[in-house]
RNA sequence: GGGCGGUUAGCUCAGUUGGUUAGAGCGCAUGCUUGACAUGCAUGAGGUCAGAGGUUCAAGUCCUCUACCGCCCACCA
């Protein structure tokens, strides 16, 4: 591009929604979003910039949460890529068994069908149709976000290249000894059907029942029961008596000392149990007598290995009671738990209820109360790989961010459990195992399984693959690398391995952050990115967690129809802060629309204000240095520090700082202030066309400057502007390829000689509105100022005389020429500057508000200097403190000093 | 039972390595049809920075304790 751009034109009143979706084509169309995409500017020899977003469940839409971190993500990827890198930001999909599975059973049950109704096959192929559907809506919805993801590469965690890793990494792991299958107690959901990793149980505290029930002893001659001699042992779950295999008592107690070694019946079943000693016992709760469930309860399965007792199993997948509880069998759970109540006090062995606070390990999905269950199952070894883990993120390779967290991440790598990977569903990858009717394992990593057991040699058709899936977090644990290939050794990998910045919540740390952590460094030898950064949750105005059962969701498409994607993005951003919880509102939805149409205004203004001596498509140049004046001096400095404090605020990963800063600047100093002063000039036919120029090239280059920085928070707004905009030799079409910018010089002279004046202005118009002068009339103000601000204020007079309505505004030769005139002037201080205000008419009422108004001022001033004083009057400040705060201190007493004696002569007037 | 975070203006939140005058948005009050913008402009009121103690010349900021709120981890019947 060597011309100049002058578009066709914007808009009277902003609307973001007849800009966004035509952007977002054009964006798609210059295939600007890949790293090697035709309109990409990026210098292939910088490193690229890798961004690593959660896959999206494919159950559902998306939520204000994931609004929130796309915005994140995606304004690190535009920062990064306007600074020249490669940016790979990959869109991605993750299937989500047992959510998925969740969601579908419950479409499935209003069509009078369930899963079992259905079959794994037609249960699957209606899966599929399912997510066909949802996958769009929810791309749709980062598309509408503006995320600038690389749609070629989009990643489904069912794909056959994720499932060839996923197949892959377990027989690696397998052949490794860190894959073993095992019978132990794991948890089950009997909602679900399935088994849960111990992170997808919630402990929830609950008021129970703490029954005491009464065993019999038997009779040691005759065997049976003894009517008189019991044992009474305290639980939570009568309803796993019937698995009894056992009672413990303490080896000190000496109340249970004579029942040891005898035997007890359990009732219902019938089963004779022994009493025995164990230490783990505490005395001191329920009755000292616990009676042992090893298939039922984690602490009674170790007591159970200890003493050799039998395991009984008396729960099926559904939680009913199976043939081994005897008269119970087949009744639900919490059926058979009444009905032995019922029996147990029909009996007379019910000896006591207590309400018992206690914790019970719930589903996270189902919320169903997770029961403990003997399975044989796969698990992955977890130790070695959270060491590698650990000494990655203590070495510094990953950096978590807020570092806070750091904290839990070592407490839970170091006291981390072997990881349960087996799930009894069918939405997921299947477990890559087969086992030959001799009960040999084999492992296969190929598509097609193995050929034959690799222990016996029995042919592929004997073998049977294991009806599991993997947990879902274990494919998605690979996805750092399986999105680029792996595990061939593709140019990918090489290229964008490790990532650059994972964002998440840091509600999946363990869930996803972890695994990704443990799998990547031990496949790939590397960690699977350098930094992560953790968001907060995005709740309702009251601190409530968002959920659609509370009906407090708000829906990201809903926000952007009515203020468009930029204030959405900018909402979500402003304020954040990593790692804390967001409290998100219309009024923040708001206030960012009114910004973005602030934006918008200033933009019409400036480029409406256009000398007629440039033409429409000139290039874009810099101000000519030697026709401007301060407040274009002031200007550039002001955007070079914004340049400065929002490249400080993206070093730091502080996206609400860099969002202030960008409000502040052009809110608070581009549009109050700089627009105002460059009105005179650009409207001043008096003045050469080079000056009134030069004041145009200023007001392009700051408004230029702030549309890139802005860009990676509104991309929309900034590039619709910025397609109206001059531009300069080399700039790109589209501003999400354009350069960063860089600041324009500083200068410390015009920013506080200028500053100096636009004090002046603020005090002037606060005399007015407390002397409640008329506020549309023009003051007559006279004018004192130190001599190295006179040049500043004879250039800006035009300019301050708008800016304050005071008209005329001249200067006096010294303070003392402003006492002793006309009586009735209302006098004004603003630091060095003293100014008196002639008022149009006398005004007695008027008069006596100013003097009120000195009079606060004078208190004020009194207890400020009162303050200053004594810390310069204390030794030890003069002594210790740094000189250069020492001598701030001093200066500050000084102007406090001799604005005291302003005021005075002020009211001894 | 362990650990983490929060407590700053009426509300929602910023506040860098301690530095003297603690900021913003919303809300509130008063006023403004000033040629970019009423999705706006101007001005103002409003804070003993949860409480107590300590370190320091100096504490919203560092240390200790307390209170309240929230979160995470945790196999005691």
């Amino acid at each position: 591009m060597t011309q100049g751009h002058a578009g066709p034109g914007l808009a009277k009143a902003y609307r973001p929604g007849d800009v966004e979706g035509a952007i977002y084509e054009r964006w798609l169309a210059a295939d600007v979003f890949a790293p090697d995409g035709t309109g990409s500017r990026a210098d292939t020899s910088k490193a690229a910039f890798v961004i690593i977003q959660p896959p999206t469940n494919v159950t559902g839409s998306l939520h204000l949460g994931h609004a929130q971190r796309t915005a994140v993500e995606d304004l690190m990827t535009r920062h990064a890529r306007m600074r020249g890198r490669p940016t790979l930001f990959l869109p991605g999909l993750d299937h989500a068994s047992i959510a998925a599975q969740f969601v579908l059973d419950r479409i499935i049950a209003a069509d009078g069908e369930t899963r079992a109704s259905m079959g794994r096959e037609r249960y699957l192929e209606r899966m599929w149709r399912f997510i066909d559907e949802t996958r769009i809506v929810i791309l749709g919805q980062q598309r509408r976000l503006g995320a600038s993801l690389d749609w070629g590469r989009l990643r489904f965690t069912m794909d056959e290249s994720s499932a060839r890793a996923v197949r892959e990494a377990f027989a690696r792991l397998y052949a490794e000894g860190l894959a073993y299958r095992h019978e132990t107690l794991i948890n089950w959901c009997p909602g679900c059907r399935t088994s849960l990793s111990d992170l997808e149980v919630e402990a929830t505290p609950e008021t129970g029942t703490l029954w005491t029930v009464r065993y019999h002893v038997l009779d040691e001659v005759t065997g049976s029961p003894d009517p008189a001699l019991t044992i009474s042992v305290a639980t939570t779950r009568p309803e796993t008596i019937l698995g009894d295999t056992g009672v413990a008592v303490h080896p000190d107690d000496p109340r249970h000392a004579a029942l040891v070694g005898r035997r007890v019946r359990i009732p219902f079943v019938e089963r004779d149990v022994p009493v025995f000693t164990d230490s783990v016992v505490d005395r001191a709760f329920g009755t000292g007598a616990v009676k042992i469930t090893p298939a039922h309860d984690h602490d009674d399965y170790a007591t159970g290995q200890r003493h050799g007792l039998p395991f009984v199993d008396v729960m099926d997948d559904a939680g009913h009671i199976t043939a081994a509880g005897g008269p119970y069998a087949g009744l639900e759970r919490y059926a058979a738990r009444q009905r032995i109540l019922a029996d147990l006090d029909a009996a007379g062995d019910l000896v006591a209820s207590t309400p018992h606070e206690m914790i019970l390990g719930r589903c996270q999905r189902s919320h169903d109360a997770v029961e403990p269950r003997l399975k044989t199952q796969w698990f992955v070894r977890t130790t070695p790989l959270a060491a590698e883990a650990l000494a990655a993120t203590r070495a510094r390779k990953t950096v978590i961010l807020p570092e806070r967290f750091e904290k839990v991440w070592e407490h839970w790598l170091t006291e981390i459990r072997d990881w349960n990977v087996s799930r009894q569903l069918w939405w997921g990858h299947r477990i890559p195992a087969w086992y030959c009717p001799d009960g040999h394992i084999t492992v296969s990593a190929s598509e097609t399984g193995p050929h034959a057991c690799v222990t016996c040699g029995r042919p592929a058709t004997e073998l049977v693959q294991d009806p599991d899936i993997f947990d879902t977090w274990f494919s998605s644990g690979l996805w750092p690398f399986s999105t680029l290939g792996w595990p061939e050794a593709t140019a990918d990998l090489t290229r964008f391995y490790p990532g650059t910045v994972m964002e998440t919540g840091y509600d999946i740390i363990f869930f996803w952050v972890a695994r990704m952590m443990m799998l990547g460094i031990h496949f790939l030898g590397d960690v699977p990115f350098e930094v992560v950064y953790l968001s907060g949750l995005v709740r309702d105005p009251y601190g409530q967690k968002m959920s659609k059962t509370k009906g407090n969701v708000v829906d990201p498409l809903e926000a952007i129809d009515e203020s468009g994607a930029d204030a959405l993005r900018f909402a979500l951003i402003h304020g954040a802060a990593p790692g804390n919880d967001q409290r998100f509102s219309t009024e923040k939805l708001e206030n960012a629309r009114n910004f973005a149409n602030k934006l918008w205004n200033a933009a019409r203004f400036v480029l409406g204000a256009r000398p007629a001596t440039i033409p429409p498509d000139a290039l874009r140049i810099a101000p000519d240095a030697a026709r401007i004046g301060p407040a274009e001096r002031w200007l550039r400095s002001r955007v070079g520090a914004a340049v400065a404090a929002a490249d400080s605020a993206l070093t730091d990963f502080s996206f609400g700082e860099l969002t202030r800063v960008l409000y502040d600047s052009i809110w608070g100093e581009f549009c109050d202030w700089a627009l105002e002063l460059a009105k005179v000039r650009l409207s001043d036919d008096a003045l050469p066309a080079a000056d009134r120029e030069a004041t145009w090239w200023t007001l392009v280059e700051a408004l230029d400057t702030y549309l890139r920085l802005l860009h990676p928070v509104m991309p929309f707004v900034t590039e619709a502007l910025w397609a109206e905009m001059p531009r300069a030799a080399g700039d790109p079409d589209l501003l999400v390829v354009a350069d960063w910018p860089a600041a324009p010089p500083a200068d410390a002279g015009a920013e506080a000689e200028v500053g100096a004046l636009l004090e002046l202005v603020r005090a002037l118009r606060n005399a007015r509105s407390e002397a409640k002068l008329d506020p549309a009339g023009w003051l007559a103000v006279e004018v004192a100022l130190p001599a190295a601000l006179e040049p500043t204020f004879d250039a800006l007079t035009p300019a301050l005389e708008r800016l304050a309505h005071a008209r005329p505004l001249s200067r006096v030769a010294s303070a003392g020429a402003l006492h002793g005139g006309p009586a009735g002037g209302l006098a004004v201080l603003a630091g060095p500057i003293e100014a008196l205000i002639r008022p149009v008419a006398p005004d007695r009422e008027a008069a006596a508000r100013d003097r009120a108004r000195l009079e606060r001022e004078l208190a004020g001033t009194e207890t400020q200097l009162e303050g200053a004083r004594a810390r310069l009057a204390d030794e030890r400040f003069v002594a210790q403190a740094p000189p250069a705060v020492v001598e701030r201190a001093r200066a500050r007493a000084t102007e406090l000093e001799e604005r005291l004696a302003q005021l005075r002569a002020r009211l001894a007037e």
